[in-house]
DNA sequence: AGCTACATGTAACGAGTTACATGATTAT
DNA sequence: ATAATCATGTAACTCGTTACATGTAGCT
């Protein structure tokens, strides 16, 4: 359900391939969706035939076709009813969590080892948040309310990794105190 | 494939029915893992079939026969060969922050009050887990290995809430500034 | 009389993953 | 040469959700 109107909300006023759709999936909603390309192909049939957009054939010297989508009118309504619906956080399902809470069934520095490769992950996506941060929303109180409402959501993903890297040093701390004396 | 290692992971040296671990999965590992009962009783069907798991049929008076599942050696193996294994950050499928992208498109107030309605979900979740961490973690140091490990996934829960809360007041306030004067 | 807890299951569907398939252009 | 980028698609499969089905015991 909710792909479909992500790909809507992505479009927003653009006009945009699959292709494209794909890239912005990958490279500036990670911190809230996540999409394949497959998925995202044919989320955007199933739109086109429902009439939530369309799409023009676009030719190109060189490079193969492409179809252009945009939305529709009634793509945008179909938008609109959504944000007003209430929406739950989205189900959990950490695998890093799992081994931690089985970790007594292994050496200590095993999970150490896995809990400090999960933490350098999360720096080197914290690194690439701020800079994004300071390079397109260097004034935030001047931002549009388009570009507020994007910078709101790169806000989360900064916040999240930061929650992340500290957890990951209070879990290797506690693993690595001493035992009780019993 | 990750949920048949948490509820391996769940077992643990324990017996336990298919509704002793959904009563554990809703209880107490929310904040790292979600499972419907129904998906559960499969898993745990499928996991019997590969050898992972034993039952043994306990009956009982005036309530329904059950079944009672322990983890069996290859199980045990099958868990540690897991937890060695490297594992990425889940999936982020956030329809809430879908919603604040797209919300220039309403009223503020649309946004704030869903924002607000989230900020109270997660109020409650952090209060649920800082009664736990204090009734049965209360002197973390004390804790034997498995315990630490228990209270490890908790902790990411609290900092999870408390980034959620945080950034709620942040998400407002941004949306509730002045719009640029242009 | 109706709700919650206990206890397990089938069936259909929707969402997400992985593998396979094609083919030109541009950069190293 | 070979990899990456552009561009779209089919097919099979697994995982997760929702609906339906059954039946007792205890509480209000």
């Amino acid at each position: 359900m909710a792909l479909a109107h992500t790909i809507l909300a992505t479009l927003g006023n653009n006009a945009l391939s699959g292709y494209d759709l794909w890239k912005n999936f990958s490279e500036c909603s990670t911190h809230y969706w996540q999409a394949s390309q497959q998925q995202i192909y044919r989320e955007l049939t199933k739109l086109e035939k429902q009439g939530a957009i369309s799409f023009e054939m676009v030719a190109q010297a060189g490079r193969p076709d492409k179809k252009i989508y945009k939305m529709t009118n009634q793509g945008k309504v179909m938008l609109i009813d959504w944000i007003a619906e209430p929406s739950s956080p989205a189900a959990i399902r950490e695998e890093l969590l799992v081994k931690v809470l089985a970790s007594h069934l292994v050496p200590v520095t095993t999970i150490v080892k896995e809990i400090q490769r999960r933490q350098k992950l999360h720096q080197d996506n914290l690194a690439a948040y701020l800079t994004a941060a300071t390079e397109k929303f260097a004034n935030p109180a001047q931002l549009s309310l388009e570009k507020k409402c994007m910078y709101i959501t790169l806000r989360r993903g900064i916040r999240l990794e930061n929650q992340w890297i500290e957890w990951c040093d209070e879990a290797i701390a506690i693993l690595q105190s001493e035992p009780p004396a019993n």
